[in-house]
DNA sequence: GTGAAAGCGCTAACAC
DNA sequence: GTGTTAGCGCTTTCAC
C-alpha cells in the first residue's frame, strides 16, 4: 500500500517485458490478446498505477491545467474552477490552482511556478492586460485561454461574455422606466470584462439619445468597497443619478451594503441593475435586476478550448463568445416626475 | 524560452559539476562562496527553474497538495481553498482541486488520481465518512487533514468548527424570544459538521428545558432542495415551527426561496438563524441571524496542520477546533402570544 | 569542497 | 508482436 506499484512489477508478473506493459498501458496497436489479457490482470491485482511524475519527466506532459484568477473564493471564479474541472477530469487532466489576489507581481510568480510544474495547459484571467512581459510570459505555455480578457501580441485562444447584449438590454429597461441619468461602477480598465462593460455602457446611452455623463462611471478595484464608494461619490454629485449598474457581484455587494448604510433602499431611493447573478441578487429583497451569463459555462468553454488546442497546437486561436442577458426583477422602478417639482420653483 | 533550461546548462555556464549546482539549490554547506556565486549567477541568467517532475521523480515528493470536496462553488470551500492556498504556496506548494459533486464513488476515484500525482497531502471533507475502505484509502496518503470530518480507523489530523457554541447561544437567543417549537435543517448525518450540529441542537434544547421533537429535524443532502423540501414539510406540520435553524449555506437559500414562493417573510412568518456567513445573510432584508465561523480560517489551519505533519511524520494525530459564535441580526423575533387566540377558543 | 555516476519510473526507438 | 535499452532532469551516495 505504501509502496506504489511499478511497471517492471507488473510486467514481472504478468511474465512480458515492461514495454509489453506500456504498450497496452498506453493502447497501442501490435499487442496479442493473451498478452494484454495477461498484463491487465497483473495491473488489477497489483492496483498499479502509473507514476505521473516519471511518465511527465519522459513525455513532458503533466496531464495538469493551471488555473490562474484574482481570487478563487469570487463566486464567479469558483464556478469557472467547477466547469472548467468538470470538462478536464474525464479526460484525466487535474486542475492546480493558482490565486494571484489581484496582484500582478504575484501573478507572474504563479505563472512561473505553473511552468515549472509544466503543466499543460493555463486557463487565466490575468489581472492586468498591460503588463509588460505579460504576453510572452503567456506565451510560454503550450496552450493558454484566456477568460474575459484581452492581450496583444500574443496567439492565445480566449473566451468572453457578449457583455454588449445584456448591457443594451438593462439600459433600453432603464429608458423606458424614464431614467436619464444612468450612472456605471466597473473594474479595472486593464480588464477586458470590465472595459466592455464601460464601453456597452456608453455606446447603448447614445444609441438611446441619451447624453453619457463621464461623471456618473466609476471604475476601480473590483471590490465591494469599490462599490461603496463609488455610491457615495455618486450621490453626492450635484446632479446624482437615479439609477445605477454595478459591474460585477463584490460591486454589487459594496453598493447593496453602502445604500443600507444610508437607510436607502432599491429601487426607491435608486434603481439598480447587478451584473453576474448569484444567491444575494435572487433572494434580496426586492430580488435584483440582473445582467446574468453562465459563469460554470464560462468554464466549460475556457476547458474545452484548452483541449482543442492541445490536441492541434497549429490551429489558429479561437475566440468563443458567450451570450448575457438581462433578467428583469425588482429593483428598478419607474422614475418619479421631478418635472413637477421644477415646474412648481418656475 | 521555449526549451526550459536544465541543471546541466547551468553547471556548464557556471563552470561547475551538476552535483555542486542541485547543492547551491538546495542549500547544502560546504559549496565554496566562489562557486555558489558563480551558480546563482548562472541560474539568473539562464532563468532556471528546476524540473518539478524530474524532482518529484527522484525524490517523491511533488511539493503538491490534493484539496478535495464535494463542490468547489461553495463558497464555504472556495473561501477555504484560498485560506489554504495563502498559506501552504509560501512553502513552494501548490493545490491540486479535486470536485467530487458530493459522489463518493466519484471522491474515490480522485483520491486515487492524487495519490498517482503522489501529492504530499491531502486537505479533505470527505461525501461519506462511512464509505467502506475510507480509512485505508485516506491512510494511503503520506499526510491528510480532515476538514469538519471524522474517520475512525485512520490516525489523520483534522479541524472542525466548535459548532455547539454557536447553536447554544442561537438557541437560547430564540428561547429568550418565547421560541418552544424550533426546527432544524441539516446535511448528511455521515458528515461531522452536521452531525455535530444536529446534535448540539439537541442538547442544547433539553438544557433549555424545551423537549426536543424528532419531527423538527430534517436531515439531507446540503442542497437548496433540501432546504426547500424540509421548509415545505414543516409549514404543513400540525403543529409547525416558529422558528428555524437552518445547516448550512445552501440550505439557506433553500429556505428563502421557499418562504419567498409561500409569500412568507422573515422573521414575520418565522424566524430564522442561518449557519455560515455569506454576503447573502448579511445583506438580506432584515439581515438574518447567523452561527458564524471563519471559513478562511478553517483553511488555514487545515494547511497549518498539514504542513507540520509533512514536518513530523510521526507526530501524534492532531485536531483543531476553531469557534463559532452567534450573531444576531434581524430575522429573529419574539414569539406571538398565542394564548391569546386559544384562549378565545376556549 | 567537488565531481562522477547510478538510478527514480516511464516511453520510445530500435532490434529481432 | 515482443524485448532491450537509452535516456527524460534531478538528487545522492561515494570517491577524491
Amino acid at each position: 500500500m505504501r509502496v506504489p506499484t511499478t511497471i517492471r512489477e507488473v510486467a514481472e508478473r504478468a511474465g512480458v517485458s515492461v514495454s509489453t506493459v506500456s504498450r497496452v498501458l498506453n493502447n497501442f496497436p501490435y499487442v496479442s490478446e493473451r498478452a494484454r489479457g495477461r498484463v491487465l490482470e497483473a495491473m488489477a491485482v497489483l492496483e498499479y498505477r502509473p507514476d505521473v511524475a516519471a511518465r511527465s519527466m519522459r513525455t513532458g506532459t503533466s496531464r495538469a491545467v493551471g488555473f490562474a484568477v484574482s481570487d478563487i473564493s469570487n463566486p464567479l471564479f469558483s464556478a469557472m474552477a467547477k466547469g472548467a474541472d468538470a470538462v478536464l477530469h474525464p479526460y484525466g487532466y487535474s486542475l492546480v490552482l493558482a490565486n494571484a489576489g489581484g496582484d500582478p507581481g504575484r501573478e507572474a510568480e504563479l505563472l512561473s511556478a505553473l511552468r515549472q510544474r509544466r503543466v499543460d495547459g493555463l486557463i487565466v484571467a490575468v489581472a492586468d492586460e498591460t503588463q509588460p512581459g505579460l504576453a510572452q510570459r503567456l506565451g510560454a505555455f503550450n496552450a493558454c485561454v484566456l477568460v474575459d480578457r484581452e492581450v496583444r501580441g500574443v496567439p492565445v485562444d480566449s473566451i468572453c461574455s457578449d457583455h454588449s447584449a445584456g448591457m443594451a438590454q438593462a439600459l433600453e429597461h432603464l429608458a423606458s422606466l424614464g431614467h436619464r441619468r444612468v450612472a456605471l461602477v466597473a473594474g479595472s480598465q486593464a480588464q477586458l470584462g470590465s472595459r466592455a462593460r464601460v464601453a456597452a455602457f456608453r455606446s447603448e446611452l447614445t444609441r438611446l439619445g441619451l447624453e453619457p455623463d463621464p461623471g456618473l462611471v466609476r471604475t476601480g478595484e473590483l471590490s465591494a468597497e469599490t462599490g461603496a464608494a463609488a455610491l457615495g461619490e455618486l450621490l453626492r454629485l450635484e446632479c446624482p443619478p437615479t439609477a445605477l449598474v454595478a459591474g460585477n457581484n463584490q460591486l454589487t455587494v459594496g453598493v447593496l451594503g453602502a445604500l443600507r448604510a444610508r437607510g436607502l433602499r432599491v429601487p426607491g431611493g435608486l434603481s439598480l441593475v447587478a451584473c453576474d447573478d448569484v444567491d444575494l441578487t435572487r433572494l434580496h429583497t426586492p430580488p435584483i435586476d440582473v445582467i446574468r451569463r453562465d459563469p460554470v459555462e464560462l468554464g466549460r468553454g475556457a476547458a474545452a478550448l484548452l483541449l482543442e488546442r492541445l490536441a492541434d497546437p497549429a490551429a489558429p486561436p479561437r475566440r468563443l463568445v458567450l451570450p448575457t442577458e438581462f433578467e428583469r426583477r425588482s429593483s428598478s422602478t419607474a422614475l418619479v416626475e421631478l418635472v413637477a417639482g421644477s415646474g412648481a420653483g418656475g
